[in-house]
DNA sequence: AAATACAGCAACCGCAATCGA
DNA sequence: GTCGATTGCGGTTGCTGTATT
């Protein structure tokens, strides 16, 4: 089947909308409301593609929208958020008020992502043969891995939260980046040659003396029983300690998948991070 | 001062989900 | 149930301003 362009794109404008054309969908908008985008930018005498408008009217024109800077509040806010749910901006824009999900977006992929990048580099153990320079503009794939193999998987979660958000290992950049979201896992799904791996999520909620502090998502690999932990804790750190026994945490970058080197790893109970603020320990287990 | 590199971000693109006839 | 149109989302591109050499 032939995709239908959503537009004509024959004398169209494209790039930087001006002061003028705002004012125009704006004014549209403000009369006629939102929607039947197809159709606006001939009615608004705006020679652009309606799509084009939507995106412009929701990211930059809407009157609820929140200008300036994000805080360190909204800062810790995305990181947490992004803990759980991944890169679905859209989700994590709906607990931040006047922020949109390209905004997020951006601000991740220019702010955070670098961030927690570096943390992970300069805190986790080089691996022998990983370039440090290797990586130029891709997106890392930041997020901390722990591996166990299957007789060890857990039988209780404390959510039911079904979210595809896991790849368990990818050396190309390209798949690396659309393993975040539950629609990016399929679509990643659909180039795999190779069997797609099922997996199984379940939210977990790291406590310490019963506070909560942190979740993460617990991935199992249904067919080869392999299950993974993926979190990032506010402090960006690398190790935790689990059951007493300390863990050392790997990364995932530059196509290179961690490992869990702990022996006697348990069932969870209770867990929290160690920032370097809440204890003074942390110690890596080798 | 000019050239180059880099960072930030607005906008575009393609795909999937949803809607409605 | 099917199919085309529309909408929404996330990845990516490329322009622009700033920093560095």
């Amino acid at each position: 089947m032939v995709r239908t362009p959503c537009c004509e794109k024959e004398g169209l404008r494209r790039g930087r909308w001006t002061a003028e054309e705002d004012d125009k969908l704006k004014k549209y908008i403000e009369v006629y409301g939102e929607g039947s985008w197809r159709s606006l930018p001939k009615n608004a005498g705006l020679l652009r593609c309606g799509k084009s408008c939507r995106l412009r009217w929701i990211n930059y024109l809407r009157t609820d929208l929140k200008r300036g800077n994000i805080t360190p509040q909204e800062d810790e806010t995305i990181l947490k958020l992004h803990t759980t749910l991944g890169n679905r901006w859209s989700l994590i824009a709906g607990h931040l008020p006047g922020r949109t999900d390209n905004e997020i977006k951006n601000y991740w992929n220019s702010h955070l992502s670098k961030k927690i990048y570096s943390t992970a580099k300069k805190d986790a153990p080089q691996k022998p043969g990983i370039s440090k320079g290797a990586r130029s503009r891709g997106r890392p794939n930041n997020k901390l891995i722990l591996k166990k193999d299957k007789t060890t998987i857990p039988k209780e979660s404390s959510g039911s939260d079904s979210i595809a958000e896991e790849e368990p290992e990818t050396t190309n950049p390209k798949e690396e980046q659309a393993t975040s979201s539950g629609k990016e896992q399929s679509k990643s799904d659909q180039n795999l040659t190779t069997k797609d791996p099922k997996i199984e999520e379940e939210n977990w909620e790291l406590t310490t003396d019963g506070e909560k502090r942190e979740y993460g998502v617990l991935s199992t690999i249904i067919d080869s029983g392999e299950w993974f932990y993926s979190a990032w804790p506010s402090s960006s750190s690398l190790n935790s300690n689990f059951n007493n026994e300390w863990m050392n945490w790997d990364w995932e970058g530059d196509g290179v998948l961690g490992q869990n080197v702990c022996e006697n790893f348990k069932e969870p109970s209770s867990w929290f991070w160690a920032n370097g603020n809440t204890n003074g320990e942390g110690e890596e287990c080798r």
